[in-house]
Formats: C-alpha cells, sequence, structure tokens
DNA sequence: CCTATCTAGTGGTCTAGTCCTTTTAATGTA
DNA sequence: TACATTAAAAGGACTAGACCACTAGATAGG
C-alpha cells in the first residue's frame, strides 16, 4: 500500500495511488474521494501529508475540493486542433467549424489608462469594452476581450455581437484593416478563465493581444486580448525570411 | 505588517507582502528571499504557514527554490519578433542579448517516419538530429532539435554548433532561406524540458516547431521544434490583413 | 597546493495536534 | 407543515516541533 520507510515521499505514493485509481475509473469524474482525515486514518499518516498529496492533484486539474463538502475528481480533457491567424469567426468557418459567441458583457468605459494609451486616444474618450466566450461547434475555446475607441467605430449595438468584429468593420463600415501587431505567450488559467473555458486550475492557455490598424492614417481601431485553451488551439504562421 | 487576527488568512497577507516587494524593485530577480525560518520568526508565525505562501508565489512563477540554497525571485519575459524568420541568434543579438548553446545531442538518424515525411525525403536518408539548450545571456530559455537532411545540408560537424545554423545555411553554403512556416502552441513542461530549462513540474511552454524552405525548390532544409520557457518569452508578430 | 571532511544553513518531508468556517442533514418547535 | 436550531463532517488555517537531503564554504590532512 504504503511504505512508509521508502526514499519516495508518501505524499507522491498517494498522489500516485489515487492517479491510479482515477485511471482504472475506480473514481468517477464528479465522484468524491474519501475524506482527508479518513485517508489520513487509513493509510496512518498524518492530515498534512494527505493535503500535501490532495494540494498537488488540485494543482494538477485531477481534482478540486469544496470546503464543507468534500474533494471530487475532475472530468476529462478532450482535444481537438484548431489553426489560423485571422478573424476568429472566419478561421472557423474555413475550418468547417461553426463559431459562436456569448457575450459576458458590453459597456462604455473610459479612463483606463492601458487601454487608452493602446489605443492612443484621450483618457475621456469613451471605449467599448466587449467580452465574450468563443465557441467552436458549441465547445469553448477562447475568452476575447475586445476594446474599441467610440469615436472611430461609431455606435454599436449589443445584440450583433456573435458577428464578426472584423465583419461588421469592413462590410458594414467600410473601414480597411491594414495590419495588426500581435503577441503570443503562454500562461496558465487564472480563475475567470478556467470558469468560462471550462478548464482546470493549472492548465496552460496562450494568450494573444491583437492591436489592429486601419488603412487611413496608423490609428488603432481595436484591442483584443484573447485567452485560447492551449489544449485546442494552435496558431500556424507562414513568413518570407528578412534580410 | 502581519495582521493575526485579521479574517484574511496569513499566507495570504505574506503572498501579498513578498508581491509588493518584488514589485517595488525590493527584492530583484535572482535575488534569494530571507530562509523559510528567518521569515516565520520574522513575523511569528508558523513555518508550514511561510511555506504555504511561498508554495503559491512558486505556483505563480514569481518565485522558485533549490534545495539547500534558497528561495529565488523569477525574472521577466524577453520578447521575440516573428515578423520575419530570423534565428535565435540574431533575435538574440538583437535585443542586446548574448546567445549561447549547449549540445545534448548530435547524430545522424534516419528512417524516423514523422521526421522524414516532414522534410520529404527518402527513410533510408541520413538526418542530422541536434540537439540543443539555448541560453540567454547564460539563462536558458529554449530547448531546440534541429533536423536537417545530410544531402541537402552537406556534412557539419559537432563543434561548430554554438553559432547560428542560418549563418552556416547562408553564408558558409550559400543557400537561400526563402520562408518558413510555423505552428505556436502551448503546453505543460515535460520532465526533459524541466530537467534543462530549469524550470519547475506544471510550468506552461511554448512549442514553435518550424519548417524552412529554400528559395530553389520547395524542398525543406530543415525542421526545428522549439520549446520554450514561457515564463521568460513572449512573440511579436506583425501581420497585414488578408483579403 | 590539493583534496577530503566537517558543518551550518537551506528547502523537503512529516507529525499530531488545534481551532475555524461551511455544508448538510437531523432534530426540534411554532 | 414550515422554519429555526443543532450537530456532524468536510475542508481551511495554523502551530511547534522533528528529521532528512542537499549546498557551499570553512577546515584539516596529506
Amino acid at each position: 500500500m504504503i511504505d512508509k520507510n521508502s526514499p519516495i515521499p508518501i505524499y507522491y505514493q498517494l498522489e500516485q495511488k489515487i492517479k491510479q485509481l482515477i485511471e482504472s475509473q475506480k473514481f468517477v469524474p464528479g465522484d468524491f474521494l474519501p475524506s482527508e482525515r479518513e485517508l489520513a486514518e487509513k493509510y496512518n499518516i498524518s492530515r498534512m501529508t494527505v493535503r500535501q498529496a490532495i494540494n498537488n492533484l488540485v494543482t494538477e486539474g485531477l481534482l478540486y475540493r469544496e470546503k464543507g463538502k468534500g474533494t471530487f475528481v475532475c472530468d476529462k480533457k478532450f482535444e481537438q486542433d484548431l489553426s489560423g491567424l485571422t478573424s476568429f469567426s472566419e478561421e472557423m468557418y474555413n475550418r468547417g467549424l461553426t463559431p459562436s459567441s456569448q457575450l459576458l458583457n458590453f459597456q462604455l468605459i473610459y479612463g483606463i489608462h492601458k487601454i487608452t494609451s493602446i489605443l492612443n486616444i484621450e483618457s475621456s474618450d469613451l471605449v467599448y469594452e466587449i467580452k465574450r466566450i468563443r465557441f467552436a461547434n458549441d465547445e469553448p475555446v477562447a475568452l476575447e476581450t475586445t476594446y474599441t475607441p467610440q469615436k472611430r467605430i461609431g455606435t454599436l449595438d449589443d445584440d450583433n455581437m456573435d458577428r464578426s468584429f472584423y465583419e461588421i468593420m469592413e462590410k458594414n463600415r467600410n473601414f480597411n484593416i491594414a495590419y495588426g501587431e500581435q503577441s503570443i505567450e503562454a500562461s496558465l488559467a487564472n480563475d475567470e478563465e478556467i470558469k468560462y473555458l471550462k478548464i482546470h486550475k493549472g492548465d496552460p492557455v496562450l494568450i494573444i493581444k491583437r492591436t489592429t490598424f486601419l488603412q487611413s492614417g496608423k490609428q488603432p481601431i481595436e484591442y483584443t486580448k484573447s485567452v485560447y485553451r492551449a489544449d485546442k488551439y494552435k496558431f500556424n504562421i507562414r513568413m518570407p525570411r528578412n534580410y
């Protein structure tokens, strides 16, 4: 069972044991584990040691706790590869997937320094903040927050936000998108991302920050921060050699 | 300082305190924190409570521990421009950093299906496999594995592998690199990456897979898989709109 | 001068408790 | 019946120790 004299730490032995039980379907997702006190007594070890083992599995995303209730088994990840680097909606259509959105937040804000400096506007200028969950075939793949200045984009409604933002800009407003500047980094999901993307603590995410510029002048028309599920997203880029 | 009667947990108060000290540059990256025992004595709390605070900051990627040495502050990210196809060495020079490499593996292989199909060669063709740790100012930032077919690149030595691969191709061989295809994805580090990049279990990494093509024809000249530390690396891309 | 050993200090692991808050269900009461 | 109270059980926070393994620098011996 558990060898207290082994050089392998007890908490690690317990971690492996619980992992095995999950893999062999002894513990089904949603099921709860024996309580920390039970496990401690059963294996004749300290509760703190049990907690260390469970903590690690929580960080790995296999388990989660609920105070007063117990410790539960998370359910499995599913995998799917996507690619591309244009607008989300376009890219999804190109791949034969159905894009959709859920609007979380749509409001006019102002005075946020980080945003006003990126968009190169006055701190008193009104900015639309649009936060959406992006779905591909009804599966959440990204959490997207867009900032666009009202004085450049005009008036927006909150009821056509499930359409492509680029489409709105190009077809409806006749804007010409010139280029975009993007940065890509990887991180671990925060609590909000975990919640909306239905992922787990410790899961990696890709963070893409994009500023889009119009042909007419060098004024940015929008700034978007997108957080993608790393298990579902992958970016492909083809680029020429610069000399 | 730390309010033991506050409803806010002590470990959380300590976390915030350490974060502040890092942000206000009281702790410089690379610096080590007071030892766990010192912190415990200073704030008159248990060492286990100190450990809980530090554990969380380690998970967040702000700190890392080294057994027998101490707890240290992580440093900020490097950035790489992906708007053109540049090599690691070039990119580091552009940023005023000193690139270096440590050769882990240099050998001729053949018959690996994944490689032969990417490079579009026969399964009997010999391929150089070059695995290197990449350093910027003596800090490991990436683990890179390059595959290049002998029949296209010619004979390579294992003693000039600390130089730029592109430099070898372009200056010494007079090859003309036309373009590259890259994919970017995020994942969690595996054991090998943890070991060589000096990172920790559960840390995110960026994986860039690149195939480089020559001007002469559409034959790939090399395929490289690079695994970057997500805490130190960030990619920037500027791209035109595709219609 | 070099090497082996010692030692102080670090994080790693572990114990056996205590007291707290939250959840849930059983119990009691109007 | 409906609602308040209570108690058991869960995880959360915390303590004051213990011993281990590893690191690095000081020290002693050849």
